[in-house]
DNA sequence: GCAGACGATAAGCACATGCGTACAAATCTG
DNA sequence: CAGATTTGTACGCATGTGCTTATCGTCTGC
């Protein structure tokens, strides 16, 4: 049993991230959002949440710095946030239908050209794959990553 | 032709980039390794190379910040750092025979969890469908993927 | 009702990183 | 040979981000 010598799987991905990420910033400033921005629009529109410390956790950000962020897209009407009446601590946060549009034309945008590049150099067979592999992964919480206990 | 309920790819990529990173981290740490000082051990060992300037480049790090980095390496025994004969400006950087020990460890416990990781949650078909079109997306360079011109 | 807990917000410190400038040593060019 | 160029190095500045603390309004358990 030699040790298969493949790069690291963190090796790979990160860069490749780094990556997808350089190529979806121009795309989003054309709809006028910052990378916080449209995480936060991707994150509410699953569904309404509770409380921005919710919001920030699930998007990886710090609690702190998204409230310039929320801020910003509740004034600019895409999002409402709406003090909660049973516990008026708590702002209930949710996409306004202007920010779906957003939304959704940004993310449209993106993933045509994350299609064009997987059909550009994957076969059809490799492109589902690798999307089944990454929800896969994608799925776990961090700790499952972070720790695989033996 | 509805659009496919999947994530942008970017938003599962990176944030799976970070957990594989964080997993990464504490291993390193026991080899006594930063991230940085890995990414220059991995890219070394490839091949030797000619100037700082074209190691820092390949591995996306700055030019000014890998000083501290080689430094400590080079007096760790780990790397050499000799001035090249025929033009005495640049630095020619290799693997010692100890740098090479250290990388293989500390990338022999790394790929051990990856491994890990991987056969607990993916199918072996999964496993490889993943690996491959991982290294053919991290083979492009980098143009490619942020600006697939139609 | 009141003390402590909790959510949102603001302000500050710390650190990593990127970018530009400056400079010395070595090399190349006219 | 003189000036321009290149490499490695050091330094300062701006930025982005995380982490901590403080404040204010609100809620909950006693």
């Amino acid at each position: 049993m030699s040790a298969p010598p493949r790069r690291d799987l963190a090796a790979m991905i990160v860069p490749l991230g780094r990556a997808l990420t350089a190529a979806e910033l121009p795309v989003l400033r054309e709809h006028g959002l910052t990378m916080w921005a449209y995480s936060v629009l991707l994150r509410l529109d699953e569904r309404p949440l509770r409380s921005q410390a919710a919001l920030a956790d699930a998007i990886g950000a710090d609690k702190t710095r998204i409230i310039d962020v929320l801020s910003d897209l509740g004034d600019r009407g895409l999002i409402s946030r709406t003090p909660d009446p049973a516990d008026r601590r708590v702002r209930l946060l949710a996409l306004t239908p202007q920010g779906r549009r957003v939304r959704d034309a940004a993310q449209a945008a993106i993933q045509l050209r994350e299609e064009r590049l997987l059909a550009r150099h994957l076969t059809p067979a490799q492109r589902t794959a690798l999307l089944d592999a990454l929800q896969v992964l994608d799925a776990l919480p961090a700790e499952a990553v972070s720790d695989p206990e033996p």
